[in-house]
Order: structure tokens, then C-alpha cells, then sequence
DNA sequence: TTCATCTGTAACAATATCGATTACATGTAT
DNA sequence: ATACATGTAATCGATATTGTTACAGATGAA
């Protein structure tokens, strides 16, 4: 199991648009950066868009970020796409038998420790920004 | 997406062959309480066991712990069942284009990040026993 | 107005994984 | 020998993902 490379695609989009901030960033300029199919950027952006993160208009060429860098976190753009639900990180099974001492109480109890796990890793990425990982882009593309 | 309930279904397992300790935990015993099919636990069982956290010989009825319950943490569990490889919690696209600046470093730059976010929900997962979900069902058991 | 171009969106296929099911080989004890 | 357990493979339906095609609708320029 992995979390879907939507969330890994959806920072992709951001932080190009931002780089190619002087050009047009279209649907089509995207795909070729991502390697994928403009289609599926549209659908990408249509998430991201929806999520107030980007601002794109039907009939005009190009997407342009609704926010500062700085205040989109990868938390922000892994909402958007809608990779992992509130609390469904991991599912559990469904209806074990109620006449077990186990069984009856599973749920109840492993529920909130799932949560705490996925919390946790929805920290890290609330303390990361965009700006950071643009940041470290510029920092590769001037050492190289 | 959703990390396989396998996780939560070994959870079950191991805190009943503790709480069944004077009885047979077999594999239809254990399915009754799970509300699954035997064959799905003996999967599982066979992954535990690798994972030497249980005993459990082929013709012998019941399986038993390995370990000590204390000695057991979450994380054992989730590697024994094999939910998630290593630095494999979030996929990111392939071969992004290297003409374009964040196409050649937009791996690089979110590796990372990624497995950072990975490791802080396996560290949770690190620091519960399955003392702790035993104790647990007992504490909820002795309420109702 | 007409046309080219872009976004928005739906439908569909290929692939992968999950969980359940069935079947059967193998091991053990009586 | 038989009864019963585990070990394991094959298969199936359901679901999610990713890519692809197609087309409706919006926009701006000729």
C-alpha cells in the first residue's frame, strides 16, 4: 500500500508554477514537466483550485498560485488531492463478533491509537512549505 | 487509500492468544472472532509467526505468543504483516521530465520529507505495547 | 462571428491490491 | 487409519489508481 503519487504531483504542479512564475503554466506545459497526461493535471488542479491554493480559469491558458508560499504547507496540498481521509490512515476490520472480549472491543481501542499515528505524520507535513521545498530546488539547480 | 486492515486484524490476533491463554487458539477460533475466513488468519498467522512473534506448528491446534506482551510494540506487528515498505508510505510519480528544474529535483527534494512524515507515525506505532491494547480491552471489559 | 486554444469533466481501460473463498497437501495425535 | 489442524496456492469480486480519449464550455484574437 501507498498513498496515492497525487500528493507527490499536486506539490510537483505548485512548485512549478511558482518557477515558471513569468511564464504561462498550462495544463499541457505541467504534464510534460510531470510526465503524465494533461487531463490528468486538469483533474489535479481542479483539486487544487477547489482548495484555494491555485486560481485557474476555463478558456485562459495557465494557473497562478492564490496564496503565498510561505503559507501553503504540504498538509494544505495533501488535503486538497485527497489522498488519506480524517482517521482512515488505517482501516480496521469490520464487525468482529460481539460475543469475544477482543472482538467487542477492538475497535475502541485501536482507533485512537491509528489516529495518534496518523497525527503524527500529519505534523510533519503541517511544518513544511512550499516555500521550503522550492527553496531546496533552487538550492540543487545552483550547486549543480 | 488505506493501509490494510492485515494491521489491525494481527492486532486482534496476538491480544486474543493472550486472553484465550488456557484455551486452543486455533485458526477457525480465531476467524469466529475476527468475522473472517480461517484461511485469511492462517495467512496471517504464518506472517507473525515469521516475524517470530508467535509460535505455531503445522497438525498442532493453537498458536501461542513468542514474546512477552510488553516486548511486543505496534510496530512489530505492522512489519510482520507487511502494510507498508520502507520509505514506501507515499509514492511519488516516475520519471519526471529532466529538461525542467523541478522534473530533476523534485525526487530528490521530496524523498525526504516524505520518509520524515513516514517515520514519525511509525514512531507511535514504536511506543505502544500490545500490553497496552490488552490492558486496554480489560480496563473496557471490567467497566461494561 | 468564427476559430483556435484552453479548461472542465465524464467515460473507459489496464493494472494492482485487498479480502474472501475453495481446495488440497502436509503434519500430528489418537 | 482417521480426524483434525496448519500451510499454501489458485481464483474471484470489489475497489483504487493512473492513463487515455472525447467532448462540452469559456475565452480571446482574427
Amino acid at each position: 500500500m501507498s498513498i496515492s503519487s497525487r500528493f507527490a504531483v499536486g506539490i510537483h504542479i505548485l512548485a512549478l508554477i511558482e518557477l515558471n512564475n513569468e511564464g504561462v503554466t498550462s495544463s499541457e506545459f505541467l504534464a510534460t514537466s510531470v510526465n503524465t497526461n494533461p487531463a490528468v493535471i486538469r483533474k489535479l488542479m481542479g483539486m487544487l483550485k477547489k482548495a484555494g491554493l491555485i486560481e485557474v480559469h476555463p478558456g485562459i491558458a495557465g494557473a497562478k498560485l492564490a496564496k503565498e508560499l510561505s503559507c501553503i504547507t504540504l498538509f494544505d496540498v495533501y488535503k486538497a488531492v485527497n489522498v488519506v481521509q480524517e482517521k482512515e490512515l488505517f482501516s480496521i476490520h469490520e464487525s468482529p463478533h460481539p460475543d469475544c472480549p477482543v472482538g467487542r472491543n477492538i475497535q475502541n481501542t485501536i482507533e485512537p491509537l491509528f489516529t495518534a499515528a496518523q497525527l503524527a505524520m500529519e505534523k510533519v507535513l503541517r511544518n513544511v512549505t512550499l516555500e521550503d521545498v522550492v527553496r531546496d530546488i533552487a538550492t540543487k539547480e545552483n550547486i549543480c
